[in-house]
DNA sequence: TCCAATGTTTCGCC
DNA sequence: GGGCGAAACATTGG
């Protein structure tokens, strides 16, 4: 369900709720649920993977983790981490996600020039970030929230293949056009990903995320658990170029 | 039936 | 105390 992309799906899907009241609170997650009843949801903001609910003085923040789930005025057979009612009944539900009260100002908390989603997206602010972490892996330059907020497995493997930069590059040794490219790619291939999600078309335009052949040599891809997270990656020896 | 997976945090060990 | 790895969380499809 979540990267980036996603996360504006569900965006838009709970926007709607914007401006209502939630009579009711609920769910078995930990959460002061009377902070935010009888309160109305003022804005439905998204940073990378986090989905933001904004009240007045507060926010409850939703991280879908690897399988979380969310249901619209329906119900799932197993019990809901946080369910919020409303007038006429409606309701939203969330699953087996990562719930958290935010009191702070949002603008205090996160860095939306980070969110590579966000209109105040900057790859100039994440050109610099790059430059701070010169021993880093590329691999793990494309999952770091910090730099690419919303990037995730699938993002990290199709802008490395597309960008033709073997995943154990280190980022310091990337030249500068290059670095930029990967910024650049990480942009434009989120918004396709959107696209595509919203079309239910996204698999089919997998070139590297799981797949056996590489497309462009059609020798077979090299699968390996790679970086910080030891998370699956599929690269090229022949087309992905290691800079070492 | 079993395994692995679009994620992140926390704990224990050295 | 930093760095690393395993564990935890919890669901679904192949």
């Amino acid at each position: 369900m979540p990267e980036g992309p996603s996360l504006v799906i569900l965006k838009e899907a709970i926007a709607p709720f914007k401006g209502k009241k939630v009579l009711a609170a609920d769910g078995y997650g930990k959460l002061d649920f009377s902070a935010i009843k009888g309160k109305k949801i003022t804005d439905i903001k998204t940073w990378g993977k986090h989905l933001l609910i904004c009240f007045k003085d507060i926010t409850v923040r939703v991280h879908l983790m690897m399988f979380g789930s969310y249901r619209i005025n329906e119900q799932k057979k197993t019990n809901p981490k946080l369910s919020l009612h409303f007038a006429k009944g409606e309701f939203i539900n969330f699953y087996a996600c990562n719930i958290k009260l935010i009191e702070e100002d949002l603008d205090e908390v996160y860095d939306w020039s980070a969110d590579i989603m966000s209109p105040h997206w900057s790859g100039v602010k994440a050109l610099k970030k790059l430059k701070a972490h010169p021993d880093m892996l590329a691999t793990d330059a494309l999952l770091d929230q910090d730099i690419f907020s919303g990037s995730g497995n699938i993002i990290k493997n199709e802008v490395l293949f597309r960008t033709r930069v073997h995943p154990k590059s280190l980022i310091g040794e990337i030249p500068l056009k290059k670095q930029k490219e990967l910024i650049a790619e990480t942009h434009k291939y989120a918004f396709e990903f959107l696209e595509w999600k919203k079309k239910g078309v996204l698999k089919r335009h997998w070139e590297a995320y799981a797949k056996k052949t590489c497309p462009r040599d059609k020798v077979p891809f090299h699968k390996e658990y790679l970086g910080a997270g030891k998370r699956r990656t599929f690269f090229c020896d022949m087309c992905q170029v290691l800079y070492k």
